[in-house]
Order: C-alpha cells, then sequence, then structure tokens
DNA sequence: ATATGGATGCAA
DNA sequence: TGCATCCATATT
C-alpha cells in the first residue's frame, strides 16, 4: 500500500534547510477513517536552532515547543489561530530544538475523503483549495494535536520517498506570514506547481 | 480589506 | 491575571 522507502529519523537529523528541500517531492501516508491518504510535499519552511527568532523553539524548551527539542523525525503539531493546526517534523540532533513546516501538499491518493474531511464538495476549482496551505493540507489529512510528539509511522502518519522534484523546479524564497528574520531565504518549492500558496 | 478564533508566553 | 501576538483562512 506504501509507495517508496520510508524516511527513518536520520533522514532528519541533519541541517534543517537541507531537510526541508530534501522533503519536496516526498510523500506523506496517512489512514483516517479507515481510509488510505497519500499526498507529495510541493512547500516547506526551515525553522532554525540559531539566529532565528520566528522559531517557537527560539527562546528555550517551553511546554509546548518539547517536541522540538526531542529526537529527529518526530510530529510537531500545534493549534494557532484559534482555528488551525500546523504540521512540522522535528530536526537536527536531539536537544536542537529545529523543525520543517509543512506548507503545501497536492492529493494522491484518498482524495474524496479530503474533501470530506476538508468540508468541500469535490470541484475542480476546490481541489487547488484541498491542501493549498499549512492549515488546509492539516484539515485534509485529518492532522491534529493528538499526532503532537509521535515518530513518524504508520499507520497514524509515515513520509516515504515519492517522485522527486527535479533540481532546476525547486525554488528559494524568505518564508510567509512571519515578523521575525523575515529576510531568512528558508522557504522551499516546487516552482509552478499549483498547490503552492499564495502570498 | 476584514472578521475570526484559542493557545501561548511574558509583563504586571 | 491580563493582553499582545501568532508559521492562516474564508468571506466581503
Amino acid at each position: 500500500v506504501v509507495a517508496g522507502e520510508k524516511l527513518t529519523p536520520q533522514f532528519f537529523a541533519r541541517a534543517t534547510p537541507l531537510v526541508a528541500k530534501d522533503l519536496l517531492g516526498k510523500e506523506i501516508v496517512r489512514k483516517v477513517n479507515n481510509v488510505w491518504l497519500r499526498a507529495r510535499i510541493v512547500e516547506t519552511e526551515a525553522y532554525l536552532c540559531e539566529d532565528d527568532p520566528a522559531c517557537h523553539a527560539f527562546n528555550g524548551p517551553t511546554k509546548r515547543t518539547s517536541v522540538m527539542f526531542g529526537p529527529p523525525g518526530r510530529i510537531y503539531v500545534y493549534f494557532i489561530y484559534g482555528n488551525y493546526f500546523m504540521l512540522n517534523f522535528v530536526t537536527e540532533k536531539e536537544g536542537s530544538g529545529a523543525a520543517v513546516l509543512i506548507r503545501a501538499v497536492e492529493p494522491v491518493e484518498g482524495e474524496t475523503e479530503m474533501f470530506r474531511l476538508r468540508g468541500l464538495t469535490p470541484t475542480s476549482k476546490s481541489r487547488i483549495q484541498l491542501t493549498s496551505g499549512p492549515a488546509k493540507l492539516c484539515l485534509a489529512l485529518g492532522v491534529d494535536k493528538t499526532l503532537n510528539g509521535l515518530p513518524l509511522d504508520l499507520p497514524h502518519l509515515a513520509v516515504v520517498q515519492g517522485r522527486a522534484v527535479p533540481e532546476e523546479k525547486i525554488r528559494v524564497t524568505t518564508r510567509i506570514g512571519i515578523s521575525k528574520a523575515k529576510e531568512l531565504p528558508l522557504r522551499f518549492y516546487e516552482q509552478g506547481n499549483p498547490f503552492v500558496s499564495k502570498k
């Protein structure tokens, strides 16, 4: 049922910008309501453990950010703006406090269930709305805080090798929606993919 | 352009 | 305890 090899903690135990870039094209796999969901990562952002005030872990471990200081390859989910969840994966060696935010994915399998989870009726236009943003994709994939702190594994959530993004289609820009460290080039996406979030 | 929503963290 | 802030979205 799973296409490709599952990523191990070692994949995530590296420099965060490199992990963020290498996650492009990988696939998130997860079973929700007894349905397999699969989605290809097309946009990510790195949040660093050093000199990055936009990173939740910037001021050291707290109740919320303790997961970020745990082992690499764990799931970090947080709640924001009173409505939304954000999906991240912990990076670097244990104790660092860094992560990659998943900002957009492209549906690969289980699209009907994604529409249902997202509360949308299937049309060609709403298809893009399904997963073209960090909170949208959490809704479409049924991601919530119950996943926070868990290791990547099935059936709850794993990341597998997908269809790689060719180097020439990878773009790097500044991160979206933050007020600090705006200038750092830590957002990665697949050029031309319609699911990449709009500014 | 604007309303929305709750958790978090820090000042008081 | 109070309050500004926060990695966004949907609707006007």
